[in-house]
DNA sequence: TATGAATGAGTCTTCATTCAT
DNA sequence: GATGAATGAAGACTCATTCAT
């Protein structure tokens, strides 16, 4: 699943940026990005300026060229360190998963995602927006989201099949719809402080709403 | 739950703007409006340039001053505008909805939301981006989903009450949670166009999760 | 021989400026392009900054790019301008040229041609440098030079059929090499200042040479 | 006649670079001044950059600045290189010219001339182009240039004493407006390629050009 | 010698907004 | 009401050059 190849693409921009990099350029870079994701989350892509950035990384103006070809070239690497970090806690709930009950694989996934998320949320508002005009970073999350999308329905199905699930429901529609409200509540809850709820109370319902939707049953219940 | 008048919106009604206005100005001024929304649904709030407006309302670029004080204030007019379009298709959902019993009640209402969504998709989109940022945006956006959103807890728990809804769940976090699916799968679906499913199907899968997740039952199946 | 196509284009640019243009807005307009031809002259293409225009133009920076999309698109405007003045110039000698006998024709060709390049001489060496990097100018000054160039050409060769040139010469090669001479020639003497004669002298210098190299004979002669 | 050997054009021969030149030393400081020529010639003076140049020397950025003071600095050092290239090609006919007929002589040295510069002739385009705005180097061209210059004016001098050249002529304007022709057609031919034809022709079309220009006549054809 | 990180002055360009007509 | 000319602040980006290692 991994989404390495969108990741590396924009760590060797085309042009002769980085192609020898020592390794205080490599830290001062990195500083660089953590600058950027700071910058991006406090005033949104448009209301940063590289110059903010450039600033916040203890560095001038013109040295940030040194490293990024232009403020979308940051914004790129901040997303793919995002994509990287979200990837990895995506990860562990695979491994755990063989072999647990689906409710409990359900509950652990919600869990990690929203775990996940909290660390992420503010950057991830970002690049959900520019995702919008920017195609490039479109593909990028696409090649993250989509995959987990497949899985979900592919998870669903086979509960259906097993009887454990509710069979009216597509399972593509029913992953894409849970998939929105897991990641739009997520946004509410975790970015834009509403409701004002604690971490564990919150999960607790959403997964039951989830388990509700599908109608799902454990085997050992039947 | 009324949401405020048009007129609401610009912020200063009876401002320099306007004061005097003839049955033209009116007509241009709804030129405007009409052009900054197809404008705003095609480049975003930040890539929208006041020029662009005006150009498509057939209007000199300084004369778009004779109507707007700014380009927040255009954009103010158009989501008064939009706001005022769904709130009519939510009022008729209230009407309807008093006798009808609850799953046909849900149904209908979710058949609303999403016909309206359906015509306002894009500039919607764009209006939440907005909403980030401009506080004003914000709140006027509160007061069109917030009484939605109130309205709705309070059905939960009053079906939970009767009986007819998981009584597990609580009602505030259950609206936002599935108001939070309702639009973001509403945003995907109509205006990224994924998944490709046809209207009438996807509006059948929404409903049946709802009802689902709300583990809601009729009085009469009883 | 009209070069208008081109001179169109570059006043046409493919950007709304201009659509609808005021008696005021051409007037400052002209005096950008004057401005600009100015600045040109004295710091070359590169040096010249568009802050140096539009400060000459008595204008602020902003507003220059009302007129023009760029500091291309004035050298464009500037190049069009000066290549019309020479056509213009051209066209005289076209004229008188059709009764004269050839050793006159060519006296006044060049006369022309020295006079003409005497008010345009600094700008056209600009545009020649420029028109090295610039495809656009290259064209723009191909189509004025190239009929002339082939004019020439022909007029050598129906002098040669007549007896009345070199028949040794290649007609193409000689054209061009005469022109270069008379192209340059005039760039180093008026332009540069060197050699240190006068206008009259120069002339009278350079018609022998043309007349010489084409061992050119009027026919009363004979 | 002689042209200051290399080392005056880098200005401080032994300032601050290369006080210690080693073997290795200069070998990098050639590849650098044969990349510059490269570069230079494809980009011209104003759109090399520094990086380009110390980048197709396989250095790095900084280490050009212990060869050069200046990106300056390395023109002038590939102008005195083309200098010296084209002073050597010179020389050789100042030998042979001595004892052969004056037509021969002029063959010959017309020859030369466009053999040495089909070499060099991209540079020299550049050179000429720099000279204009960099008096450092226009002395360093009218070092060149002009003894050339004044020796084919003394030239056709003592031909038109000998009765061997049209005495009308002004032996410095025809010496400049034939060399004008000479180093523009060269231009035009070898760097433009136009006309296309081949080396021999163009030669000869050249040197009849010349001869008649003249009106030179050999001595034994008296 | 060599490296590449860092600098900052210099320019172009955009665009919301104002204003005289 | 309408026009389009004019403004100027803001910000992105380039690149020659310096310097610590």
């Amino acid at each position: 699943m991994s989404v390495r190849p969108a990741a590396t693409a924009s760590e060797n921009p085309r042009s002769r940026k980085g192609i020898e990099t020592s390794r205080k350029g490599a830290e001062t870079r990195a500083r660089v990005v953590e600058a950027a994701k700071d910058v991006f989350e406090e005033l949104g892509f448009h209301d940063a300026r590289v110059a903010d950035i450039a600033h916040r990384a203890g560095l001038s103006h013109g040295s940030f060229y040194h490293y990024f070809d232009s403020k979308e070239d940051v914004f790129h690497a901040v997303a793919a360190a995002t994509d990287n970090a979200l990837a990895a806690g995506m990860e562990i709930v695979r491994d755990r998963a063989s072999t647990a009950p689906p409710s409990e694989r359900l509950t652990a996934a919600i869990r990690v995602h929203f775990e996940a998320y909290r660390n992420q949320a503010r950057i991830m508002s970002v690049i959900e927006q520019v995702s919008r005009h920017d195609p490039h970073i479109r593909e990028l999350w696409q090649q993250l989201y989509q995959p987990h999308n497949d899985e979900f329905a592919e998870s669903i199905a086979l509960l259906q099949k097993h009887g454990l699930a509710d069979r009216a429901l597509d399972p593509k529609i029913a992953a894409t719809a849970l998939g929105a409200m897991t990641w739009r509540f997520a946004e509410q809850w975790l970015v834009q402080g509403h409701p004002e709820i604690d971490f564990e109370a919150g999960l607790e319902q959403l997964t039951r709403l989830f388990r509700n939707a599908l109608q799902l049953s454990d085997p050992e219940k039947r």
